[in-house]
DNA sequence: CTGTAGTATTCTGAATTCAGAGTTCGATCA
DNA sequence: TGATCGAACTCTGAATTCAGAATACTACAG
């Protein structure tokens, strides 16, 4: 049994919440935090608000506004491609290590995965691409055994969500990321961690460069 | 002109005072942390502490002991590893940036770190040496161009002060980190960018067998 | 002497209150 | 008409207070 699940933070919540606003864009870059109003909106005080917004703040999602307090990041391509440029290492580390570590689970439960992100292509909403592709990169994050891991490319995808939710609504996106996955999902089973380590990074940076490509051909976040 | 210093935070004040009590020794692994004491001490109120608290419990500095709040997060050989690991690929990762695109600043800059982490290595002080390491790092960090690299590794030498503090207090570490250093600088400056990054991360990875191997030896972290 | 029940204490999470800094709006003067 | 001074308001950081939960201690029974 799960035995007693420790009781869901109000920090949590608060954080999960605001956390959601933004990437689902209804909080857009430059708009201002006010935490009294947040604090209304979800029917707690401001304590538990101000711990969530300055967890928000050391991960970047927010940042000062001196004099104003604090406002929703803007999203630069050049900040983007930083954020990449991190990932693509990290993912690199974990799947190299899923490699040397976690080999046959990898060609056991893996291929559940892949299926399902074709079949989520196939469906066409966003939404559900974003999903299939956040668990498969969480699968090899587990399987890296690096505990780290998961949580630092946690805060990578509330940024990505991001960035998918104002570049990508309207865009077609399959191209072949999950032939990339199965690749790398290949590489990982058969233990040949130099091989998913490379094939990881090459997949992140493409990503990237699709990504930073798009949002400098928008010419960058619209503020109405 | 450097213009108006944002005020420094009760919040950081108060995170940087726990940060060193378990950085020099004064609060080891597994003590327990209460709030009110912590407030008490150093003359503020709850508030602050326990936002502090909070970011270092996401550090991974400070850990949840279901029941009785927080404690100092145990320093388990494996999980040192794992920060090495991460600390590897993101080290690699910065030389790379570095060598691909300040390779000049590196060249006319980096050798008076290297100078004077030798003279530090030559007064024996440990504190000393590790104040010139992360002064190299930190170099390197700013090189690289790349702002998210800082903020990460930052945590991780709050990591790798403890780990000095509790393994290498009574030890003669020098090696030869500081050609290690240099070799890896030569190949910022001449704008090498693979070789800086391969160099790096083995550097890494040998001060991580050295470091692991030694917490194994000394029968892990004693407690009184 | 050991185990259990009950009580008292301690500590945390959350709400409320307080004080200070900054901004914005309005009025007055050039 | 535009600019500057000033007052009121807004918002944040910090302190204080409140309520609930878990632990530890003590007393009692077996």
């Amino acid at each position: 049994m799960k035995a007693l699940a420790l009781a869901p933070n109000l920090v949590e919540q608060v954080r999960n919440a605001i956390l959601g606003e933004v990437a689902s864009g209804q909080l857009g870059p430059g708009d201002r935090i006010i935490q009294e109003q947040i604090a209304k909106t979800l029917g707690v005080s401001r304590q538990p608000v101000q711990q969530a917004l300055l967890l928000l703040r050391n991960q970047g999602v927010l940042r000062d506004a001196p004099g104003r307090g604090l406002e929703v990041a803007p999203l630069e391509p050049d900040q983007v491609k930083h954020m990449y440029d991190m990932r693509a290492v990290i993912e690199g580390l974990a799947c190299r290590l899923a490699a040397k570590h976690n080999a046959e689970r990898a060609g056991k439960l893996g291929p559940a995965l892949i299926d399902a992100g074709r079949k989520a292509v196939a469906s066409g909403s966003v939404a559900r691409m974003v999903a299939a592709d956040l668990k498969f990169h969480e699968f090899i994050y587990a399987l890296s055994g690096n505990p780290l891991v998961a949580p630092v490319m946690a805060t990578h995808w509330t940024h990505t969500q991001r960035v998918m939710g104002e570049v990508l609504i309207k865009d077609e996106t399959p191209r072949d990321i999950w032939n990339q996955h199965a690749a790398i999902l290949d590489a990982i089973a058969r233990g040949n961690a130099g091989k998913a380590e490379a094939l990881a990074r090459s997949h992140i940076t493409q990503a990237a460069d699709f990504v930073v490509t798009r949002m400098q051909g928008e010419g960058r976040s619209a503020r109405p």
